[in-house]
DNA sequence: TATAATTTTGTAACAATTTCAAATATGATA
DNA sequence: TATCATATTTGAAATTGTTACAAAATTATA
């Protein structure tokens, strides 16, 4: 997605598309790395000097309102956020830390108990050791 | 669960059973509404008034450890705990804030994209409207 | 331009959690 | 029982992540 596709992606769901706004969701899909406000910061205030971290907060919550990012909340110490919102599962690995996405089947859940419950978001979340780690270590 | 059985319990799984430890435990068990640590608090220092706060974080993260409860990560800003450790989901009512568990069927997620992962822990979260938020509003 | 509205910024405030050392309790040994 | 070592609890202080807020900067409108 190039600039322009960002700013009119913003102006199509409701957020004006300022300079900052517009960087911090170019990063959040060139780098797909399920990124906690933090990373975003330091990822950007080289390029941006000015950009202060409470932007990068407005920001992204701006943007979890406007449900153009998902809220990841893998982790009891650090929210993420990922810029796909179809419905996908999260896996990070204990070792090196890093967030993967994964496909699942929604409609196989067989979900019981919780019957005539209205449902707006469903979180899976896989905790354990990445194909990667296991075979270096 | 009686206190005994409690003690008995916490020491099978490598705790010793202090007093502090064992009316916490006893707390989950006995009121499975998965508490963030300030509500075992609130309900555990009348009847115990030293107990300091630091004691709970300190019981509930070594449950933890040891396996003996679940850490309920649904909303960025709680950690929630729960002493049924088999696998279940957990959905969060956005109105009343009531956290249900619910049974789903693990083996049909049918998990795509990260073969050779070893897994360790799964988490099903879904945030919505309950039925009986739905039926009284 | 001038004016209003919005966004960004940086500091301060806040809340949840952790660190740490002293106090207390427990367990083992003589 | 007295003594010593170990483990646990406690409360204050420090730390961390996040939010509140007001001033400054930017953008949009007349």
């Amino acid at each position: 997605m190039k600039i322009e596709d960002i700013a009119e992606y913003l102006k199509n769901n409701g957020i004006k598309p300022s300079y900052q706004r517009v960087r911090v969701f170019e990063y959040l899909i060139k780098n797909k790395n399920h990124p906690t406000v933090d990373m975003v910061f330091r990822a950007l205030v080289g390029e941006i000097p000015t950009l202060s971290k409470t932007t990068v907060y407005n920001t992204l919550k701006l943007f979890a309102e406007k449900n153009i990012v998902i809220v990841i909340n893998i982790e009891d110490n650090e929210i993420r956020y990922d810029a796909d919102t179809s419905v996908h599962g999260h896996f990070k690995c204990e070792k090196c830390g890093k967030v993967y996405d994964f496909q699942f089947d929604e409609e196989n859940l067989n979900i019981k108990t919780i019957e005539g419950f209205d449902f707006r978001q469903t979180h899976l979340y896989i905790k354990g050791i990445c194909k990667n780690c296991k075979m270096n270590y």
